[in-house]
DNA sequence: AGAAAGGTTGTTTTT
DNA sequence: CAACCTTTCT
């Protein structure tokens, strides 16, 4: 044997090495939860370099997180004599972009164009709204944000978009978008969809910038495959046309992300549209115990649409599932807990043993509050993303602004922040005078300062903010990144905000402040860091889920989304009631409840040895509390995987509905009451029933307030 | 101009 | 319940 030759017999089983060592044409690989694909696809990376010596920068490899390629890519640092610099490796959005940004001049724009976020796009659609004069309440920006994501979603432009009649949104929907569309290549900015759509029009208008990338990539892996769209379906088919060495893995069981695009179908089309291709399965789980994938698989075998796979592992039976029925969400975070500590103490796991997971972010608080009151370390993967916490944002938005003025979202956004006096007034002058040159907003200021139009006081701000952009601009070639942003933000001011107000909440913002500081750091020490316009990139395209890492010994409470592609020895899935898991908004029809169902067994399946259930008889939601259902998913489950216990009374739900009748009773329009904090005051007027019952009192001290009499403890003045 | 208070609104999930 | 928007007040 040759001194470096790879075992490829000892690190993979029969069914990982049969896709290992089959490297030409296209192959599609179905694996289930916990079978090795990371394994399967950085041993395939390795073999082609290795054994088939092509050169890296042949290979393409494509994720849906940056933490899946990172994950990859220090596996294949880990694998002797591989090397693998100049291998194309990132999630489709992050390797498209770099292609558009080479590109960007065939797509009619200039390479540092800014990508906008949610946020930014709803802005865009706001100002549009407003402008044709429907900024009616009954027309949501986000309805319409959505229906123009779903358009892109599917390859629809405006022109193509469709209007039904039966749709209020459409008319108005069709109007927005093609403006949205034409704003957005006005001031150089592209949306997320665009990261995708853009090279699909390149390579379509441009033969030979398509052939350019044809040749380039020589081997294709992709990663998640059931999570692609119909414009990653179209690169991959385009990209892969001239050597149709595309080695897509995926497994249906897990497609989570219908809502934005994904389309099941690809899996299904993929053995029509790529001729020869050949089918593998991987069905060995590595990961769980018998009574969880058992679990995991009673569950997923109602859904209709899917490949049937055989899961098999060689773990034991292990411990039963435990499902357990609370009073309420506070209850079941203090079971959460208990659970923990017993299994620390017992099985002496760590903390980072542990994952809560939920379905809707808005459940990680109560869970928080739980955590720090009984000061057990946890991490909140997800929620609010750092890079969109405002006090970063903002920071942010200068640095857009430097790097390019035109980007007129992000320069209204700092414009008057911190405030130095340029107002409402101001600002829409300023807008009429760019209007009237024919300019972008910021060369509209260059103008203003010399208007006569504005009063002393304005040009005096205006000319200000428009020198301490200038600049910056002018030397942030000649700086250090680091050097850029301290400055700016001590500048600006915006240190003093933070560091004046001595609350609680701006010491937590000036800390995020700091660990932005040090995330422009690490960027700069990255060998193959590109200064300010790359950092912004970076930025654009990094998810919560990349920055977490497993190393701090504290409880993970994350959406069962983010979950997705980790595994943990103990999972806690909470909340499962109708209308939560699932989510209302996905109950409408059979499909929708199946990528609900989908979404549950991902959660089941990231426990390695031991997997809780629970969910509350009650829960306060919308600031209310609704009794709730158990959801569906239990009553599915098989439930010889779960221990039995006892549970609950239900008893106690109807107690509380016969105390609140004659306590609501109590309370007559006239009466007085007194209320701890607002003092005596009169009920003018009584609303809802039951323990919704809101009323409006007038008090003395503080006037009118309407109250949830269920909260408000008032006492009854005879 | 800008802060503060009030009322209203609505909540998935994320690259 | 909180985030957001509008109005109001200084």
């Amino acid at each position: 044997m040759q001194k470096n030759k790879f075992d490829w017999d000892k690190n993979l089983n029969p069914e990982q090495k049969e896709i290992v060592l089959h490297t030409d044409g296209p192959i599609l690989v179905i694996a289930g939860a916990g079978s090795g694909k990371t394994r399967v696809i950085t041993y395939k990376i390795a073999y082609l370099i290795i054994e088939k010596k092509i050169p890296p920068d042949k290979i393409l490899t494509l994720t849906f997180t940056n933490k899946a390629a990172n994950e990859m890519v220090e596996r294949l640092h880990s694998i002797k004599g591989l090397n693998c610099s100049g291998l194309w490796i990132g999630t489709f959005h992050s390797i498209f972009c770099k292609i558009l940004r080479r590109e960007a001049n065939s797509a009619g724009y200039k390479n540092n164009f800014n990508i906008y976020d949610e946020n930014d796009q709803l802005i865009v659609i706001k100002d549009i709204m407003k402008k044709f004069g429907h900024s009616d309440k009954n027309i949501l920006p986000k309805t319409i944000y959505r229906k123009i994501n779903y358009a892109k979603n599917h390859l629809i432009s405006p022109e193509e978009y469709v209007i039904n009649e039966w749709d209020q949104y459409d008319k108005v929907t069709k109007l927005v978008f093609s403006e949205y569309e034409r704003f957005l290549r006005n001031h150089n900015a592209v949306d997320f969809n665009d990261l995708l759509i853009k090279p699909v029009e390149i390579f379509d208008k441009k033969p030979l910038i398509l052939k350019k990338y044809q040749n380039r990539f020589k081997y294709i892996l992709v990663d998640e495959f059931q999570d692609t769209n119909l414009a990653q379906y179209r690169l991959l088919s385009l990209v892969s046309q001239k050597y149709k060495n595309i080695c897509v893995i995926g497994d249906d069981d897990q497609s989570i992300y219908g809502w934005r695009g994904a389309e099941i179908s690809n899996i299904l089309n993929f053995e029509r549209d790529f001729q020869g291709t050949k089918l593998f399965k991987l069905e060995q789980n590595y990961r769980s115990t018998k009574n969880i994938l058992g679990l995991a698989q009673s569950l997923v075998k109602y859904n209709k649409k899917r490949k049937i796979k055989n899961l098999r592992t060689f773990r034991g039976e292990g411990e039963k599932i435990s499902l357990k029925i609370l009073n309420d969400e506070r209850e079941e975070s203090v079971w959460i807990i208990q659970n923990i500590k017993k299994e620390i103490f017992k099985k002496k796991k760590r903390m980072s043993d542990f994952a809560v997971l939920y379905r809707t972010n808005a459940q990680s608080r109560i869970l928080e509050e739980g955590f720090s009151r009984d000061s057990i370390p946890y991490t909140v993967v997800g929620c609010v993303r750092f890079y969109e916490r405002k006090e970063i944002k903002d920071i942010l938005a200068y640095l857009r602004v430097i790097s390019d003025p035109n980007d007129e979202i992000n320069l209204k956004r700092i414009i008057n922040y911190p405030a130095r006096g340029i107002g409402k007034t101001t600002i829409s002058k300023v807008e009429e005078i760019a209007k009237r040159r024919e300019v972008n907003l910021y060369n509209g200021i260059k103008f203003g300062i010399k208007s006569e139009t504005f009063p002393e006081r304005s040009r005096e701000h205006l000319k200000m903010f428009y020198s301490l952009i200038e600049k910056y601009r002018s030397i942030k070639e000649k700086i250090s990144l680091n050097e850029l942003v301290r400055t700016l933000v001590e500048e600006t001011g915006i240190s003093d905000i933070f560091r004046k107000e001595g609350t609680q909440e701006s010491r937590g913002k000036w800390e995020n402040i700091l660990e932005l500081f040090s995330s422009v750091s690490d960027y700069s020490n990255r060998e193959d860091n590109g200064g300010l316009g790359g950092f912004l990139e970076m930025v654009s395209l990094i998810s919560d889920i990349d920055g977490w890492n497993k190393k701090q010994d504290s409880v993970a409470l994350m959406t069962v989304h983010n979950a997705k592609g980790l595994e943990f020895s103990s999972v806690f899935i909470v909340g499962l009631e109708e209308g939560l898991f699932p989510l209302y908004n996905y109950m409408n029809d059979e499909s929708e409840i199946e990528e609900e169902r989908r979404l549950f067994y991902v959660g089941t399946t990231r426990a390695k040895d031991k997997l809780y259930l629970s969910y509350a008889l009650k829960r306060m939601r919308f600031g209310e509390i609704k009794i709730t259902k158990c959801s569906r998913f239990l009553e599915e489950i098989d439930r010889n995987f779960v221990e039995s216990e006892a549970e609950p009374v239900i008893i106690k739900e109807r107690k509380l509905k016969k105390k609140l009748h004659p306590e609501s009773n109590k309370y007559n329009i006239g009466k007085l009451v007194a209320h701890e904090m607002f003092g005596i005051g009169r009920i003018i007027d009584i609303e809802g029933a039951g323990e919704f019952t809101k009323m409006m009192v007038d008090f003395d001290a503080v006037g009118k307030k309407k109250l949830l009499v269920k909260y408000a403890n008032l006492k009854y003045i005879n």
